[in-house]
RNA sequence: UGGGGCGUAGCCAAGCCGGUAAGGCACGGGACUUUGACUCCCGCAUGCGUUGGUUCGAAUCCAGCCGCCCCAG
């Protein structure tokens, strides 16, 4: 009896290749789209038919030439808790999330691979670049051979548990091999552009969105310099980020970036582009997939942003859940609620999240 | 009131022995990007406090007026 998977179908060109890929390979499958949020939540009115429900009919018209069985989830309240829920919180304390993650871990490696066993279903396929690899006794996650869209870093929480029961059908491919895929096989979107922003956030202004979802306004207050002067008025802490120039509208005559925020007083401390190294950063939240534990200092390289290549440092587990990162060389802008991923080589030994 | 100095884009600022408005910051747009950022590219004063004058030509020279700063009584 073939082996069933279920496929995560965005309505994009790469999970609908990878559903082909995973059909071609014989497994029993059945895509479907799962459903995050309401149009309404998003500031987007019932009738809009873009972005969310648009990529529905791109997926539903997916599975429909591949000859599969096509659902949509619905995993509003659980996206609402876990995702959105978190982003809003995150920018409240002060940090910087990253939504995809908490998505890939709550929602697509957590819920919808329970959904699957409910339902007898042994794996979750999805359109991410990325390898996973069964070597001895654990499953390895490694980077995707597209260097330029490996999705690794997004990875890093998945648990042997879930690597066990994941596939990801486009890890060995670039994405131009996977547009032409889709072109041969006759798919529509093909050519469709890749997705960006945050989707939940189609307009790209993520303040407003976290404004509306409060239902307040987030207060204005001082930016200061690294001396203690305040310098001017910030706009809500929201708005800004770790070593971030733009919008902050202090003409000093130089670049003026902002190195630090403070929620609790509700200012901004800035500085020039010298005052955001660091050569050190401690990740709680750990996860860790090569190995269970890191008994001794070990030497890796790190990457505190998605778009990042990896820097050298020596990473050293100082408790449960916490590891201490030195790198070689000072970073710019590490930035607290970011992840940083620890690779060897291609090989995701684990990540954490930025304190 | 007397003496001195200064007024160029949102901010700073060059030009000032006349020849048709540098640069930086900020801001706007674009590129890049499956997070937020960073980065890169493009744009950004028909006008130099104001009114006249001299001149072929004035931010630049001259005069009046307005405003600000400093010193002195």
């Amino acid at each position: 009896m073939n082996k069933k998977a279920i496929i995560a179908m965005s309505g994009g060109v790469d999970s609908s290749v990878a559903a082909l890929i995973m059909q071609q390979k014989n497994y029993e499958i059945i895509g479907t789209t799962l459903r995050l949020y309401d149009n309404k939540d998003i500031g987007l009115s019932n009738t809009h038919t873009c972005c969310s429900l648009k990529d529905v009919e791109d997926a539903r018209k997916a599975a429909y030439k591949l000859g599969i069985p096509y659902y949509v989830f619905n995993f509003i309240n659980k996206f609402h808790e876990n995702v959105i829920n978190r982003f809003v919180q995150g920018y409240c304390t002060g940090n910087t999330p990253n939504p995809c993650i908490d998505c890939n871990r709550y929602i697509k490696f957590d819920a919808l691979l329970k959904r699957a066993k409910e339902i007898n279903f042994e794996y979750v396929a999805t359109g991410h670049y990325a390898r996973i690899e069964h070597a001895g006794s654990r499953y390895l996650l490694k980077k995707g051979i597209d260097s330029t869209k490996d999705q690794s870093y997004v990875l890093y929480n998945l648990t042997q548990d879930q690597l066990a029961h994941t596939l990801f059908p486009l890890g060995d491919l670039r994405k131009s091999q996977v547009r032409e895929i889709a072109s041969e096989y006759g798919f529509a979107n093909a050519q469709k552009h890749d997705s960006q922003d945050i989707c939940f956030v189609p307009d790209g202004n993520y303040a407003a969105f976290i404004e509306r979802y409060l239902n307040k306004k987030c207060p204005p207050g001082n930016f200061i310099d690294t001396d203690g002067n305040i310098i001017g008025k910030h706009n809500g802490i929201i708005n800004y980020t770790i070593g971030q120039r733009k919008k902050l509208g202090l003409a000093t005559g130089e670049h003026c970036y902002v190195c630090e925020k403070n929620s609790i007083n509700n200012t901004i401390k800035v500085g020039n582009e010298n005052s955001l190294l660091t050569k050190k950063l401690i990740a709680h939240d750990l996860n860790l997939i090569a190995l269970p534990k890191l008994d001794f200092p070990l030497r890796l390289k790190v990457k505190t942003r998605y778009r990042q290549i990896e820097q050298w440092a020596v990473a050293e587990q100082i408790g449960e859940d916490t590891m201490q990162i030195i790198f070689d060389e000072s970073q710019r802008a590490i930035t607290p609620g970011q992840a940083a991923v620890f690779y060897d080589g291609d090989i995701v030994i684990g990540g954490g999240i930025i304190e």
